[in-house]
DNA sequence: ACGAGCCTCCCCATTTTGGGGGAGGCTTTT
DNA sequence: AAAAGCCTCCCCCAAAATGGGGAGGCTCGT
């Protein structure tokens, strides 16, 4: 197995890249670099369904579409949560659903080691960067901290690439003022009206202002669509 | 200038590192090995309030704090919707407050010149890695691509210990069940009860329920606060 | 000087939500 | 077999929110 992976020529690549088929290419040539069996982009979740750019055979990445495989995947569950790269072995399989996801995915002659590192970006955005291979103990342990490097770099480039052709031409971002963006914080709070007025020491109707007005600038249909939407957008957090 | 960033020697001082002045010791042996005027982790948004592990003199540290430069700091701006180092020389400082940004670090003794990462992480989490120094050229250009790998790795290990170390025992994740999912998630999207039941194909009397019982699992006060808890916690996504 | 935006405050009628209650059928796990 | 959770449906009443309207003062940018 080389040593050493070309990030030179994955990020060639990428930056010719103008669809999912181009990233595609673009993770199979990491798949024969990095000489396993395979390599794979999965965005779990963003503005719209997911998607992959993957080395799977089609029978596999149907089957997982079609199960619905993503709602009980561990791997999916552990990465949302920690920020560095896990080994498959070390989940937990036991669950049925996850019992069913391995056998499905045996059946389609895949090997059940792995190593996946989540990645995340604005609104939300959440996607997984694995290698999988069939060999019987775990690609994490046999890495290198030079490997674990390669794999961080990898997952953020082909995630960077697929923001950038994501991207909607930010026309005008929409911001709020600071009283509105109190307004709406407080309220994802939990906090009501009354409660959040009397925080900010202004009155009710006042309050009452800066969420119509906060409510106007996003374009929501009412409250509640203001402030997942401000979330959304990364204008409040809690 | 040094060309190859030894990220074995963070990578050890992070390993060991328990708090945030363990960060700022490990932020300045990069500054040392970088040899630039700073290097600097800042965590913009978590759950607690902002704060940083840098090289900056504490005299600036505490003006950017009081002046609340962070809502209006361009740099904290661009890196929240570019997923690739961002140079400080490219962004726009004509506005009065980034101006006066710029001044009162002039004044602090600081260079303008820098380049920016951002990093994401759960929850709506966002942190920048910066590196800042004072030659008239930015430092994006002068930096080869294998230091933005260097500085991606960085920031990428940085960020990963400062969310181990912030880490609340996960004793129990809440989950919402599929129909509880959806009817948030409709909601959060901007349908009203009656359309979105419609949607679901359920009466309104039912929907009513799963937001009920997803506020109750959520501990949420209300629904809008049921609807922010679960966009936090990453249980929907718009 | 003027326009735009922010911050502040008030009113009424109608609609929606929250809090409480009730119920049954199905699947999965232990 | 039993318990737990999910999915489905219905009711009432009080409280809160929404949709519409009104208003003035201040700061900043052009």
């Amino acid at each position: 197995m080389q040593t050493e992976l070309r990030l030179g020529e994955l990020c060639e690549r990428l930056s010719e890249a103008q669809d999912h088929d181009d990233l595609a290419r673009a993770v199979a040539g990491l798949r024969d670099t990095y000489d396993v069996e395979h390599v794979v982009y999965h965005c779990v979740r963003s503005g719209g369904e997911q998607w992959g750019a993957l080395t799977y055979p089609k029978e596999w990445v149907d089957a997982y579409v079609k199960e619905d495989f993503k709602s009980i995947d561990p791997v999916v569950a552990a990465c949302f949560s920690r920020p560095t790269p896990v080994d498959w072995k070390a989940l937990d399989w036991s669950a049925r659903p996850a019992r069913e996801l391995l056998g499905s995915a045996t059946a389609s002659g895949l090997g059940s080691q792995g190593c996946s590192l989540g990645v995340r970006g604005p609104s939300g955005r959440y996607a997984l960067f694995s290698v999988n291979d069939r060999m019987s103990d775990g690609l994490r342990s046999r890495f290198t901290d030079a490997r674990v490097d390669e794999m961080i770099l990898a997952a953020h480039y082909i995630d960077s690439r697929a923001q950038e052709m994501e991207a909607e031409p930010v026309a005008k971002l929409r911001t709020l003022s600071p009283r509105e963006t109190d307004a709406l914080t407080l309220l994802a709070k939990g906090l009501g009206r009354a409660q959040a007025a009397e925080r900010l020491a202004i009155s009710e109707h006042t309050f009452r202002v800066y969420v119509e007005s906060a409510r106007n600038k996003l374009g929501a249909r009412n409250t509640l669509h203001a402030v997942a939407h401000a979330m959304s957008l990364g204008l409040i957090c809690l």
